[in-house]
Formats: C-alpha cells, structure tokens, sequence
DNA sequence: CGGTATCCACTACGATACTG
DNA sequence: CAGTATCGTAGTGGATACCG
C-alpha cells in the first residue's frame, strides 16, 4: 500500500481505498456478505489470496474485525455505506456503456438472490428458472429457488417445478436490474419475456428490490 | 486501466476511479486549479508523465475537457464533488495519524493560499510569516503575501515588511488547518505561536477558511 | 468450508531528462 | 509554461495448486 505523502484526509483515505478491489470488498461486505465464500461469490474473478490479503488490510486499517469466522465491519466501515451508495449512484448515471464480459449471469443470481422480497413471494417453494438466450454453454440456464425465506442459487436444474420463466437477453435482464430501463420498458420489445400465469407473470418484478443505485436518475442525452 | 468485469455501476466507477492519483487529481480540480502547473502544485509527487496520462483519462472518459490551456471538470466530473467531500469527512475522523512525510510544508501553504477570505484581511499588502521550528533546511521559512484580492506563496524572502508570524511546529500548523484541533487550541500549549500586533494575532485565523472536512466531527476515542 | 503457498508475467509507476 | 520520452524496477495481481 504505498503512501501519498500528502496530509489532506482524502489522499489518507485513498491510500487505502484506491488498491484495486478494495471498494469492492467493502460492497459485497455492505451487502452482507460476511463469510470468506460468500465474499468470494461476489467477486468470482478475484483470486482468494488477494481477497485475503484485503481483508487483512481493512482488518488492520480497522474498517473489518474477523470474529468467529465472520468479517464484520466496524463503525468505521460501516460509515463507507453511504459513500459507497454516492458512488453506484453516480457509476449509474455516468459509466452507462457496458462490454459483453461485464455481463456475468453467475453475479446478476447472486445479486438477485440476495434482494428477494420474501414478502412478495408466495409462501411454499418458487423456482424461477432463466434462460439467456445471448448465452451459450452451461451458464446459459440458471434456477433461483425461494422457499422458508430464503433463496437459492442453482446453475443445474433442481428438479422441482419451475414456477415462472425469464427468457430472452442477459443484457436486457441486467439492464432492468441496473434501472436503465424499467421492467415494463425491458419487457416491451420482447428482447426478454416473462413466462407462466399470468398473476405471477404481473407480480414477479415485485419479488426482487433493485439495487439502490437502480433509481438513480440518468442524465439528460447529450445531443 | 484494468477491468473488472462486473456490471455493478460502483465497479464500473471504480476501474476509472480507484487508479493511483486519480481522486487527488479530481480533488485537485475541484479545487479549482486548471492549469497543468497548478495541479502539479497540488501533486508534487506525481510525476508529470502520469499526470498528463490521467488527465487523459479522465477526459476520454467525459469528467474532463481540455479547453485553452485549462483542464476543466465536466458536469460528470462535478458530481464528484459531493463523494470527495464524504470521502475527505471520513478520512478526518477515521485516518487521523499522519507520518512526519505526510507533512509537506510546501501543499500546506500551497493549500492555504488558495483558502484566503479576502475579505477578511486588511486592504493593501499583507505578508505572512512562517518558521516551521520542526524543520530543517530550506523549507524552514515560508512567506504568503496576500494583495490585491490574490494571494502568492514565496519560499524565499521577497522583501515586503512581515505583517504577522506563525511561529512553531509544522505539525501543529497542520492540525489545525485539518480540523483536528481549533485554532485555539492549537496555540494553547506553545507548540505553535502568533507573532505581531495584537489585533493581527486575534484576527490571523479569520482570514483562512479552513478545509471542507475540517468541521467533520472526530469520533469519540476508544477507550 | 476457509483459507495459504508459490510462481510468474506484466505493467504501472517513479525518476530523470528533455523538447516545443 | 506545458507537456513527452525513456528506462528500470518494484510489486501487484492472476493462475494454480495445495493444506488444515
């Protein structure tokens, strides 16, 4: 972690922040990930030594404290909340273009399965089964399985019932998650299609809370 | 600036953000210094080789537009703002230790001669003092000649009838530009005095406004 | 499950000198 | 004043394997 040698607070704080995964880390932990595997799910292309080492960093910088096998951050870190939201925010309304290799359907489930709103969903198990169609190979399909309050990430077929389908483009899928387009607006052309009955067709959007940068208003088009 | 392959919009930011120096050089620019020899001022460890490649950056990725000689922040690039605020606030509570190669006399008064209230120093010419005591060699002496609604940073003696001194440590100086103790407190103890006509000595502190981040509340000490 | 160890490739960065 | 050019190295980070 090399030094700024400048006193202005910010530099200080950037000489920790600004390490390549660091924001990223301190996210999935926002989210409440604590456990290292669980981390490590949300930041799949991350090789777990250098997870490890900045998790030791923030231990040290005194953002995390392990206890019990779980990170958990300290007030301090827990004061990055609002910083961190600032800046999805902002990522939202200015860095709109996305690349083909930022679209990772293993990110997009873990991401969803943890913002399920169990109290939109029916009681009793729903499966909701996704297939991409601008996916080739085994991520191609996945499966989200809710039940007893909790949700389940399946990249094989479970073997229950699927209660409602998501078919069409992961770019249109994660464009609805992000908030660049609404649900009804994503739905519209028919680049993604919801399938099944058609009360649950009506309340599936419901069944997830985008993330807080979702809302976020874009910036008029530049002419 | 290498990727992460997520379409989270805070990662998204984070590959343009979190590179060595580019927040400072925002910090910089938001602080209004346009030229690329006033942002170097600010930056004096930065090589200007790397400068100039952010500055690219930053403006190939639509926060920065060159115009005339003078780098200017886009509407992008001006809602950082606010984050860089936060960011500064947080590092004053939670960063508080500074090294002694943290304290660089020159981005001191470089930092200080920009945050002159002209309106509160008295009209005509009026020269600032500082012997930092902690401070060996050249960077001992400084002198901040305010006129004219502008106000200049000399590292040698440019001759005018000293108004006030600052007398005292470095360190001290710094503390209390950062917010970490009042003026007041500050020169309590002898650490740092004013030297000069009473009436200068009472108002001296009123003619800087301190750092945005300097009012942030510090979080009460660990026991 | 929860990490460490090892190794290599790369490249970003720092230092310095130089130019229009 | 406003940058480029060049060069060497430190060290980061990616991949993979392995351990308790």
């Amino acid at each position: 972690m090399s030094a700024y040698y400048q006193f202005c607070p910010v530099a200080k704080a950037m000489e920790l922040l600004d390490e390549r995964w660091t924001m990223l880390v301190l996210r999935e932990l926002l989210m409440d990930s604590r456990r290292f595997n669980d981390l490590r799910r949300g930041l799949p292309r991350m090789s777990p030594a250098l997870l490890s080492k900045r998790l030791h960093q923030l231990s040290v910088a005194g953002l995390v404290r392990l206890d019990g096998g779980l990170y958990t951050l300290t007030d301090a870190g827990r004061e990055l909340g609002p910083i961190l939201e600032a800046i999805g925010v902002w990522g939202a309304r200015w860095i709109g273009e996305l690349g083909d290799p930022d679209l990772d359907p293993k990110l997009l489930l873990w991401d969803m399965h943890r913002r399920v709103d169990h109290d939109a969903v029916p009681d009793g198990r729903s499966v909701v089964h996704f297939e991409f169609t601008d996916v080739a190979g085994p991520t191609r399909y996945w499966w989200l399985v809710i039940a007893a309050r909790a949700a389940d990430v399946c990249d094989d077929d479970p073997g229950f019932p699927v209660t409602v389908t998501v078919h069409g483009t992961l770019r249109r899928m994660v464009e609805i998650w992000r908030g660049d387009v609404s649900w009804q607006g994503g739905l519209r052309d028919g680049a993604l299609r919801i399938v099944g009955p058609e009360h649950v067709r009506r309340s599936l959007p419901d069944w997830f809370a985008l993330a807080s940068y979702a809302t976020a208003q874009r910036p008029a088009a530049v002419s």
